[in-house]
DNA sequence: GCTAAATTTGCAACAGAGTTGCAAGAATTT
DNA sequence: AAATTCTTGCAACTCTGTTGCAAATTTAGC
């Protein structure tokens, strides 16, 4: 398996234990294109990992800018890959995401980036989060 | 009091019924120019409602459009009331959102509209939603 | 390859947010 | 004021997320 080899690289890179949970966890995110909530990663990982350890490792790789989390209405956290060049402690992924109403499906659009916001007097912006709610690409034929 | 006599008013207008949790929770949101939580609810209502009946009040406005709910990141739902013409089943609400880094108060900022964002190719949007997060016109002095 | 140290995991127990059914209580209608 | 309608409080539950700790696994040194 090639990719098992590239996800234990990435976790080396990143000063991280190859463990199994890590490993099929990086997996599922390498092979989906949306974004993944903890309760699909449960159901989607077969392997039985324990919810502490999900959320654990699901942390880790969010601190190491491995992965980013997308804000969503339904107070469910989303996580996805960063593509950007996010490091620890830092990260970059300043484009907009999109959830679907047919499918669900929470997406980063890597090409669209979050506009300038005009803020009135007294306010100073440090970052904006857009989520564009409608219907996916999939969806709409 | 003159502002408990427009509140009953509101409730009246929009076909519900008067009752004490109603009043105070409106009340609550008229004294306020921030966003407010369930928790600080049940906090500032002091008189010990439970807390399905502010959950199932705050459902009430929503679905009246008395009020509107706000996404944040920390995954809890912030309600403020709704100053657009908002009415049953039809929010109009389409004003940026800005969370304070110093003391997180949640602010509409009725007079910024959602830009319209461009979207690739086979994407349909419906409604965006924009959170801003930065330092509030009170802590920037 | 084996051992010791460092890290990660699973379990149990917990806290907080939100939902539902239902009987009792209040508000509205007549 | 009584009947009807609507709302509330309670209990019980689900779902999401967190923490402490001992056992298991991984890594590093030899
Ligand atoms: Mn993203
Ligand atoms: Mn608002
Ligand atoms: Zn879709
Ligand atoms: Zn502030």
């Amino acid at each position: 398996m090639r990719q098992t080899q590239q996800i234990q690289q990435l976790l080396k890179r990143n000063q991280l234990s190859v463990t199994d949970s890590r490993l099929r966890i990086l997996e599922l995110f390498f092979q989906q294109d949306g974004a993944l909530a903890h309760a699909d990663i449960e159901k989607k990982s077969g392997a039985g990992f324990d919810r502490v350890t999900i959320y654990r490792t699901l942390q880790t790789f969010v601190d190491k800018g491995i992965i980013h989390t997308i804000p969503t209405a339904d107070n469910a956290v989303r996580y996805a890959l960063c593509k950007d060049d996010c490091t620890q402690g830092h990260h970059q992924d300043h484009h907009v995401h999109f959830v679907c109403e047919r499918c669900s499906t929470t997406i980063c659009l890597e090409d669209v980036e979050v506009p300038a916001i005009r803020l009135p007097e007294g306010y100073t912006a440090s970052h904006a989060e857009v989520v564009v709610n409608g219907v996916c690409r999939n969806c709409s034929q």
